[in-house]
This record gives structure tokens, C-alpha cells and sequence, in this order.
DNA sequence: AAACCGAGTTTCAAATAATGGAACTCAAAT
DNA sequence: ATTTGAGTTCCATTATTTGAAACTCGGTTT
């Protein structure tokens, strides 16, 4: 995982330990974060304590844990409405949704992990936050892959270097090797597919949301399983989503979207 | 609105800009920034590139504006599961808006704000975000008065004194004073209506979800307009509803909630 | 009962990072 | 060609962060 904080000063380093709690997905001890931590106990002692000021953690005085703080909640909201493709694909996603009658997937990359921004359930009622913010690895999924594939070599390169690929099923492409050729394949075709290679019996196919310059803002996938339905039957889907991911890219240039999402300024120096 | 950077050192400081970028709700230029700023232009542009280098906030350089960064809702997404009580009352509140019939509201207290964590929309589908994360003024909203009239004194003087009272309607109470009127008859019914204080023609009736210690974790209100109930109406279901408070303040004690929830330890010393 | 332990907290001089006034760049407006 | 204003960089000064060590305080062991 690159480290995002490299040379940011104290809030870097702060923001990190946001990560870390974040990673434990349930409520943390001091000591934990402590142990694995590079920052020495007062060190770290002090970060938690802004930290939990600041109502970017809570703290149970209780049970001595620390918890994601609810300023979280208000702050994402805010970003969700404006860096998030969601609000302004939502009726295409509703529309392409209800048509394929499968689940819809919006995803955009965050440092090199996809996340999720807005799903349609097909039978189901919308889960809330508990899909939206979820994150994925972008190297065997649908939506990943695809994104990849858009990206300049110049941020691509150190992704796949440092990905750690981990074999979720024996379709996951394990090695950046694998992993190129997969990419030129979707650079080729305009989509790609998920082969159950996260998670067995899942499959989906994917398209990016392009800009004009070629980027990609995100991507849309339809998913189904392998009882339900099969790659090619997710294949003649393509050109009604590819219709729903330029009708999305439309509205987003309309609507002023950046043409490259994440900047990184600042090439390492040291 | 309370300072709550006062004290935090650079990462206070850094995190207030990340508000006021959420504030606009909208891309900001860095001069719309900069302005209304208490950092000289050097400062705060520093502030500005460690967030968007930490993807806190996005950088547009076609527009050149700055949103909030898509890290936020991968943030949220961890917080939402480990500190809000939506995750453990989601049951509890499909089953009341499901028998009420009306919108089902589930609100917090961060930083004296009302901060909505969920939402059951009678009729309508749930809309994901833009509901969750949304905040509120708490002396004119049911669930923010409920929460309020919970709170310690100490905690609660700060809050009626540096709130601004603005006038939303007719109805809007707009000053402490008659805000701490209304706060002691809630305690007494052990609920609160919102009687028109927010937006003409729409009312609620709102409960406190209440620890063992008699700290509110949260809210809970049931919302209607005039046209369709009446306060009266509405009163009829605070059994029902009490019912819910009660089992979701059950779960949250099994499941080890905080007995108080936001920690603000280290009273000012400058 | 005294000594010990380990988690959490505080202290303070040294080290480091933040600060901000001023100068610079560059494109657009005059 | 000159002015203007937004955005960016510089760097000596200043304030904050750092972290080793010491302290506190329940609970446990000797």
C-alpha cells in the first residue's frame, strides 16, 4: 500500500493513524494502535488525544477504545454530494438498474484501491453507508481492473509493483504480469470482466466512465452470478451500459468535472 | 459555532479548512478560501496541498478548485460502522417506519449539531448520502432539541451561548432562554415535538435513545407535515416509538456503546 | 502489606516543522 | 506594453512537535 503520507508533516502522520483505526474495523485500544505504530507512545498518545478533539475519533472512556469519530459522517457527506460521481449518476444507475435487473456497481479509485460510491440492489432496498465507502482491491475486480487500464504508466507502474496480490479464488490474476495483459485486453475491448476472481460464483462486467482526455472518472459494473447468468450474458449488456457510462461522462463535463481526479504534485525529493 | 480547532495545533488548524471547504458545498477557488481565513496566504496554501496530497480534499486543475477528497468517504464508511448507532438500529428502524408510515429519522450529536445517520423514507427508496452525513441545526429540530435537553449542563450552557438563533419560521425558538423552557418540558415527557420550528408544515415528534445513565446516544423522531397528522397525531405513536428508542438502546449497551460518546477532555488553559 | 506490573498519562529540553512577509510567475485584462 | 490579481515559492524567524524518561494508578503477585 503506498504511503500517502510520505513528507506531509504532523497532519500526515495524524491522518495516518485515522487510517489505522479505520483498518481495525471495530473500536481500538491505545496499546494496539501503539504496537505496529512508528511513532513513539507520547507521540502517538497525542495525535489520538487531537484526534478525538477534533471528533475525527470517539473515545468509550469506558472500555478505553477509539472509534472513527462522527465528524467523519458529516464531512464525507460533503464529499460524497461534491467529488463523488454518485449524486450525478444516480437516475442513470436507477434507470440501467432496473433495465438489466442485476446489481449496479459505482466505483471510483482512491490510492489505488477502488471504492465504492453508490450500488443498485436489484431486488433489495439500498443499503445505506454500508456499501457506499466500501473499499476493494482494484486488481481483481471488475470495476478495478477497468480503471486501471485508463491509467497513465507513470501512476501505474508503482501500483502494480507494490500491489500485494493476494489469491481470493483460483481465477485471481496474481502477478502484475498477469495483470498487464489483462489490462491491454480491456484497453482494447472498452470493458472487462470479473471471472470469479474475487469471489467464487460472482461475475461481472465492467466500463469506465471516460472523459474526453481518455481518463477515467470511475466505472460502472453490472454483477451476477454464474447460476444466473454467464460472461456472455453479461457481454450483451455492454453496449446498454456503455450508453449509461457516456450518458454519465456527459453530465459530469457539463457539471465541470476534473479531467484528472486525484493530483499528486510533489514528486518525492528525499 | 463552537471553535472546535481551539488548541489542536496544526492538525486542528488543517482540519478547520477541510469544514470550510465543506461548508461552501461546493468546488472552491483558493481565494474563496482565503478570504474569511485567519492564515496569511502562504500558510494557508500549505494547508490546502498536505490535504489534497493526503486525499482529504481534490484538486481540479482545469478549474482549479478544490473539493472535498474521496478518502473522506472511505473514512465515513469505518465510522458509520463503528460509531453510529445506524449499523444496530438499522432493524429496529425499518420495522417502525414500516408500522408508522411516515419518515423515520435517526440523528446524533456532533460538535452541537444534529447529524442525521439514517433515514426511512415511507415511501420513497432510501437516497444513500445525501441523507446520512446531512447536519442540521439542533435547537429547531426535534431530535436536536430531544438530544440537547440530555445533555449535562456544563456541556450544555457553551452550546445555548454561542449558538446564532436564526429565524426559520414563525414557530423557530430564538433564544436560550426559551430554548431551556422547552428543554425541561422534554425531560418531563421524556419526548419533543418540532412544532413548525424548522420549515413551515412540518412536524415531528422525537425520542432520546437513553443509556443506562440517562445520556442520550441519540434521537429518534417520526416526521409528518400538517396536511397530513397532527401533533396530536403524532403523540399517539411515542409509545411505539419509545418502544424502538428503548430496544436500540438495549442492543448498544450489549454491543458496548459508549456511555458518553464525544470526549472533550483538556479545558482551555491559554 | 509491600513490591511489582502494565496501561495510560504528563513533563520538558532538544529537534523539527510551521509560519508568513515578501518576492516571483504567469495569464488575462487594460 | 503595462497593470492586475491569482497562484506559487522562498527562507529566516518562531512556535510546535518530539520522545525519553518519569509518574500515576488500578490490579496482581510475592
Amino acid at each position: 500500500m503506498a504511503d500517502r503520507s510520505a513528507g506531509d508533516g504532523t497532519v500526515g502522520k495524524a491522518l495516518e493513524v485515522l487510517d489505522r483505526v479505520a483498518a481495525f474495523g471495530r473500536p481500538v485500544r491505545f496499546t494496539e494502535l501503539l504496537d505496529g505504530s512508528p511513532y513513539p507512545k507520547a507521540t502517538l498518545y497525542r495525535f489520538v488525544q487531537t484526534l478525538t478533539n477534533q471528533g475525527m475519533l470517539s473515545y468509550d472512556p469506558e472500555r478505553q477504545t477509539y472509534a472513527m469519530g462522527i465528524r467523519l459522517v458529516r464531512l464525507a457527506h460533503a464529499a460524497w454530494h461534491q467529488s463523488s460521481l454518485a449524486p450525478i449518476a444516480r437516475p442513470h444507475l436507477d434507470a440501467l438498474a432496473e433495465e438489466v435487473g442485476e446489481t449496479v456497481h459505482l466505483a471510483q479509485l482512491d490510492n489505488a484501491q477502488v471504492l465504492y460510491v453508490d450500488k443498485r440492489n436489484a431486488s433489495r432496498p439500498v443499503e445505506m453507508f454500508s456499501s457506499a465507502g466500501k473499499v476493494g482491491p482494484a486488481y481483481c475486480t471488475g470495476v478495478g481492473k477497468v480503471m486501471l487500464a485508463y491509467l497513465d504508466e507513470a501512476i501505474l507502474a508503482p501500483i502494480l509493483e507494490q500491489q500485494s496480490y493476494h489469491r481470493f479464488t483460483e481465477h485471481t490474476l496474481t502477478d502484475a504480469d498477469a495483470l498487464r495483459t489483462e489490462l491491454r485486453a480491456i484497453r482494447q475491448n472498452g470493458y472487462g470482466f470479473d471471472r470469479e476472481e474475487h469471489e467464487p460464483g460472482i461475475i461481472c462486467v465492467a466500463l469506465p466512465i471516460l472523459t474526453a482526455g481518455g481518463r477515467a472518472l470511475g466505472a460502472i459494473s453490472v454483477t451476477s452470478t454464474v447460476e444466473r447468468n454467464s460472461l456472455a450474458g453479461l457481454e450483451k449488456l455492454v453496449p446498454r451500459i456503455q450508453e449509461t457510462a457516456r450518458a454519465i461522462a456527459a453530465v459530469s463535463r457539463d457539471w465541470g468535472f476534473p479531467d484528472q481526479h486525484t493530483s499528486n504534485r510533489q514528486v518525492e525529493t528525499n
